[in-house]
DNA sequence: GTGCCTACTTGCACTGAGTGCCACGAACGC
DNA sequence: GCGTTCGTGGCACTCAGTGCAAGTAGGCAC
């Protein structure tokens, strides 16, 4: 067996084992470090493995791309969320389920708040990290989709309805938490995610045209909630 | 002045922008073909370049990247939604402006469907491309935000509501625009997209617990939400 | 036409990411 | 103690992407 065995086993047994939890640490540090004073791609491989002292291959055994120094805590956060969802009760509406696991979700990374601003000023100034982030949020949709599907007996597949739920849902949490880290990561952040939760729960339209929920000055007029449909391009 | 000129000059005149063009679309084709025929990371930039039969470091004057000569198209798409949202009447409510400029663009993905559908299969093997297509949503998003807020005459930076209109907005396009390419691009995808624009708008919580708005196929004003319930797998 | 300017092409050399392979040495299980 | 397992280092290789300098051909004078 080739050992899939990364981060997911806990005891520290073994001296084996707790070097290279060092050696992974050391390499993560490095590459922050490096990362944050000099920018991501002025940066080598090369650079970020003397820093922790191996080798430059030593470095590709422990994270498969430059880029997953930054991102390696994708699937950790991930499970996070499979968790936090399974643990609602069975006959909790989706919707409910779903929005008290990612608020649970959400007050973890008040805890990690200056991890998080590290990572996300080294991102702010490179494009391609944002796409390899992005690209792991769909793991998480596809994910959430399939449990909200679960929870609502469809067929993912036939019906767009988890689809669409889960990817608006993450969209908001990604733009709330976007708004967090702008802010300096100050406001209290489950706070914002349930603002922008509740527009979305609500609906976009009463939400806008509505005395608003979000902190925003109202300047628009109740318009009619009539949709205009049609449209046959 | 650096020539900003791509594609953005219409006009076929002189030998030398005809030249070039042909020289663009052999090359995108000869990717397509070659993408296709044994998978994006096993082809490499020589492989296109000689199909195309021009030189590596020609490839690389007519595409950023590897990656690109697949999505070159968005800045155009974005350049479309632009020109859609901003065509809306000034005093249309944002949400109804941004469903129409939506709607308008999803008419004209029907018209390259076939393309479409290639493009997709590819990218279905290939996640980095995924990552590159989600970085440019993202430019999308920020675009949208901006205009949303401007019609709101709010500030974006302050207000969340436009970034969770236009996040989860496009997030919802993309869910439908993926789940007609996996129905091979055979229902109307204006009524797909309208009917995810519309659960959202009308509010993720009404949409699932009432009478359902969505399950694919069927060609039905969006407006009038009459469809059974629930189903089983 | 001749000649010049401009733009496109090309080959070359170089950096850096990522991978396969093999040999070495230290931890592990007995 | 002993052989085995596993992490490591070094080497060589492929390929993406870029800078540079020289070549070439269209465009536009005149």
């Amino acid at each position: 067996m080739v050992s899939a065995r990364r981060s997911d086993q806990v005891g520290g047994d073994g001296l084996r084992e707790r070097h290279r939890l060092r050696t992974e640490a050391a390499l993560e540090h490095a590459a922050l470090r490096l990362f944050a004073e000099r920018g991501f791609d002025v940066v080598t491989v090369d650079d970020i493995a003397a820093r922790a002292d191996v080798s430059r291959r030593t470095f590709f055994r422990y994270f498969a791309s430059k880029e997953d120094v930054l991102l390696a805590d994708h699937p950790r956060r991930l499970a996070d969320l499979r968790r936090a969802l399974a643990g609602r009760p069975e006959d909790e509406p989706a919707l409910t389920a779903l929005r008290h696991a990612i608020l649970s979700m959400a007050g973890g990374y008040e805890e990690e708040r200056q991890r998080l601003l590290d990572r996300a000023t080294i991102m702010a100034r490179t494009p391609s990290l944002h796409a390899r982030s992005l690209a792991h949020q769909r793991l998480w949709e596809e994910a959430v989709a399939d449990m909200v599907a679960e929870r609502m007996r469809v067929d993912p597949t036939v019906d767009l309805r988890p689809g669409v739920v889960a990817a608006s849902t993450l969209a908001s949490l990604r733009v709330a938490v976007a708004a967090w880290l702008a802010r300096d990561g100050r406001p209290h952040l489950p706070t914002l995610v349930a603002e922008a939760l509740d527009l979305l729960d609500g609906g976009l339209e009463q939400g806008l045209t509505r005395l608003s929920a979000l902190r925003g000055r109202r300047r628009q007029s109740p318009a009619a909630r009539s949709t205009p449909e049609e449209e046959n391009p």
